[in-house]
DNA sequence: ACTAGAATCGTTTTT
DNA sequence: CGATTCTAGT
């Protein structure tokens, strides 16, 4: 057996477990997943079970196939039909045996997005103010209560008070609203799938024999609903590992309960449990600076992380002056250590706790030249053209889908406004009828102009056409037949103007995207590719080989690891956040946040923060967050800055580098103030009015006032006439909003360039609004 | 019905 | 600051 050989003897006692309930709490960096996946092998190569008697529970679809891939070098030609996250098996469940109940097997899933559109929607028909009750209060209330698996009877039996009569009510509709639009928000599949097991002994009793074995990654992070699936899929067998970590339970906030994990041997006597806390990926002194963190922590398991690694660097620690400086700090440390250790740019990670900090890090790799990829952004399916084509396909599949349908019955326009809708909705309820078959019958009837009944009835003809074409065609050719016939290019095109153009690629890209989702799925189908679409995520969708330094939030991490980790913005109520400083079960999954992000880092791990943060217009002062002071002064080195926190007034180590971070805060930014002469590569020559953080705003002689980055403007001496530069296909470039990207096209003509965005797709932007961009090759490390 | 400009508002993490 | 919603005017 030599794929045991390969274990210390913790692992391998969890793998060849397979008798009943295991429970590996399985420390940061310790191998779990190895564990997992070989656990998985053996089970397979001892005859255990067969693949489609394992149901495994990944916590992104990343990790699934990841571990699917390992396996299958191990075992080629294997296929694992429930190998997934809670989710995307759920959905699968339900799809399958949803058949009959309340929504059918063709549901729509809705995003958060979509769902806020629908409590909107029930908020102002009960006439609920609006301040008090806010989409978003009552949705996360909504969520809770669908965690706990509490439905609205269920709930009406536990609370009477004022507030949760409103609760109640709102619920009420909610579900109701879900229900009329055949549509599952994501609490649903979990809910849903509960309830459709408790009710039918037959399909409980068949799938809980079929799972001979289920193992859950990720325990700790697990809500009450997910527990009880969990239940249920295993009851028969009751072989069930779970492997988890206490302290990097992060997910609270969307219902995750840690106390799940410590009660484990309650629920199940007679399970095993198996510690695995040799650590394989850190150094000695990012583990002390990682278990000294924790020991704040109350609530936890006694646990004991350790490695044989030698002691390693010690962490340096930087305080900026501006986020600016925290981030020009970053990545020139990333320069010089890519310059003396061979690092290469994938073998970094910036971490931060709010998206929001991840533009500074972008602007300044922008200007520096360095390519990175920006996780949990995902800004691809946020498009409006995207979003309407999406909205076009899910009527397509589900006719109920009236959410879908309200957003394009005017798209391209119709004719179709508030009047007209205000009628379909009449219609509709009155007759009993979907949306969809009140705009047919609307549009046969005399009501409203001729045009606009000609246009819908265009509409409803093109979109049932495609609904009975669903069995015979792929998702693909649906796509593009419903953007032919309803002209959807032409309508995007035909204002002339470059956003349109634009626009049309990316529905181009969108069609790549369908067909290789075509190419790769076992199911080829119009729902199949809904249905994917909806549950991946922005971790899924990040592909660690590309050379590219990593930027995402400290909750994106989590399962992760980079050879050098900066984790950044350590200041107070940003982490801890503002929002989570009261109580203390909040606080303490702060500092297991913090812990996670430390405890991704292999060789090296660099702590910054800011004395002050321009955010939301307007620049505050910051203290360092607390969980630093919590790491012993010992294991820092302390880089410069302009000063010490209290915390470290006693450490005297000091770095020459300080000179180089401090001389862009306090040289080129001091000096630029009110009425200064500057020039711009493209505006000319102007005066500057204001200076706001990063932003200065000029008066140019040509072009009049403009905002424009700091960093592109020079103090001007003399009359430099601004040169017109020419782009060309391939050169790297900035623009203010839209942010890196390469140049496509270029029209000499109009100075319009077609430019590809890293973040936002296909723009076509006036040269004049562009700034070049060094070339990956010409911007070498400077010596 | 549609549009452009004004006003407002929110401060986190995500399947 | 920036995204979203509201409003007034065509």
């Amino acid at each position: 057996m030599s794929y045991l050989d390969e274990l210390n003897d913790e692992q391998r006692d969890a793998v060849k477990y397979c008798e009943g309930p295991l429970l590996i709490l399985a420390g940061a960096g310790s191998g779990k997943t190895r564990v997992l996946t070989f656990k998985i092998t053996h089970i397979l190569k001892q005859n255990y079970a067969r693949p489609s008697e394992i149901l495994a529970v990944t916590f992104t679809n990343k990790a699934a196939g990841e571990m699917k891939e390992r396996i299958l070098k191990m075992m080629p030609g294997i296929y694992f039909p429930s190998m997934g996250t809670f989710h995307s098996i759920c959905a699968r469940f339900l799809r399958d045996h949803m058949e009959g109940s309340a929504q059918s097997s063709r549901f729509v899933i809705y995003d958060s997005g979509d769902c806020r559109v629908l409590m909107r929607e029930c908020l102002k028909e009960l006439n609920l103010d609006d301040k008090v009750f806010t989409p978003e209060r009552m949705s996360s209330a909504i969520s809770r209560l669908k965690n706990k698996l509490l439905d609205p009877e269920d709930f009406a039996r536990t609370g009477i008070s004022y507030d949760s009569r409103i609760t109640y009510d709102v619920y009420c509709l909610y579900e109701e609203k879900l229900k009329s639009n055949n549509a599952l928000d994501f609490d649903d599949l979990l809910m849903k799938s509960v309830f459709l097991l408790r009710n039918n002994k037959e399909l409980l009793d068949r799938y809980s024999r079929m799972f001979k074995y289920v193992l859950i990654d990720e325990y700790q992070d697990i809500n009450h609903a997910q527990y009880e699936l969990v239940l249920l899929f295993s009851s028969f067998h009751r072989k069930i590992t779970v492997v988890g970590d206490d302290d990097q339970s992060i997910y609270r906030f969307r219902g995750a309960e840690m106390s799940l994990l410590m009660r484990f041997e309650e629920d199940f006597p007679q399970a095993r449990v198996i510690k695995l806390e040799r650590n394989y990926r850190s150094t000695k002194v990012i583990l002390e600076a990682a278990n000294n963190l924790m020991k704040k922590n109350r609530v936890r398991r006694e646990k004991n992380l350790w490695t044989d690694r030698k002691g390693g660097e010690k962490i340096g620690y930087f305080r900026a002056v501006t986020g600016r400086s925290e981030a020009r700090f970053v990545i020139l440390k990333i320069r010089e250590l890519m310059r003396n250790d061979n690092y290469n740019y994938r073998d970094f990670a910036i971490l931060y706790r709010t998206n929001a900090q991840s533009r500074l890090f972008e602007e300044v790799l922008i200007q520096e030249g360095m390519p990175y990829n920006l996780i949990g952004s995902l800004k691809y399916y946020e498009r409006k053209e995207i979003k309407d084509l999406l909205a076009y396909l899910r009527v397509v599949v589900n006719r109920q889908d009236s959410l879908s349908l309200r957003r394009i019955i005017n798209v391209p326009p119709r004719g179709v406004g508030d009047v007209t809708m205000k009628k379909l909705e009449h219609l509709s309820r009155e007759e009993h009828i979907d949306l969809l078959e009140a705009a047919g019958r609307l549009s046969s009837s005399k009501e409203g102009s001729a045009k606009m009944r000609a246009q819908l009835t265009h509409l409803v003809e093109v979109l049932e056409e495609a609904t009975r074409s669903l069995t015979v065609k792929t998702a693909g050719a649906i796509v593009e037949d419903i953007i032919d016939a309803l002209k959807y290019r032409e309508y995007l095109t035909s204002s002339g103007t470059a956003e349109g153009v634009a626009r049309e690629e990316n529905i181009n890209e969108f069609i790549t995207v369908v067909k290789e989702f075509e190419s790769f799925s076992v199911d080829a189908s119009l729902e199949a590719f809904l249905a994917h679409i909806s549950l991946i995520s922005d971790i899924d969708l990040w592909e660690d080989s590309e050379g590219r330094i990593n930027l995402m939030t400290f909750h994106l991490t989590k399962g992760l690891e980079f050879p050098v980790v900066f984790m950044t913005g350590l200041e107070e109520k940003l982490i801890p956040h503002i929002m989570s400083q009261e109580k203390e079960e909040d606080l303490e999954e702060e500092r297991r946040l913090c812990y996670v992000g430390i405890t991704r880092a292999m060789d090296r791990l660099f702590m910054t923060h800011a004395e002050e943060r321009f955010m939301r217009g307007v620049t505050e002062k910051r203290d360092v967050s607390r969980f630093l002071t919590e790491i012993p002064e010992s294991i820092l080195t302390l880089y410069g800055g302009t000063a010490l926190p209290s915390a470290f007034s006693q450490a005297k180590q000091w770095k020459s580098e300080r000179e180089d971070y401090c001389r862009d805060e306090t040289c080129e930014v001091e000096s630029l103030k009110r009425g200064d002469r500057v020039t711009h590569q493209f505006f000319g020559v102007g005066r500057v009015l204001t200076v706001t953080g990063d932003t200065v705003k000029v008066d140019f002689v040509d072009k009049g006032i403009k905002r424009v980055v700091r960093d592109y403007l020079s103090k001007s001496l003399g009359n430099n006439a601004p040169k017109r530069i020419r782009f060309q296909k391939g050169d790297r470039v900035y623009h203010a909003k839209w942010r890196s990207g390469v140049v496509c096209r270029s029209d000499e003509e109009s100075s319009l360039v077609m430019v590809i965005f890293t973040g936002t797709g296909t723009q076509f932007v006036q040269a004049e609004e562009l700034s070049p961009l060094p070339t990956l090759q010409d911007k070498r490390p400077p010596l």
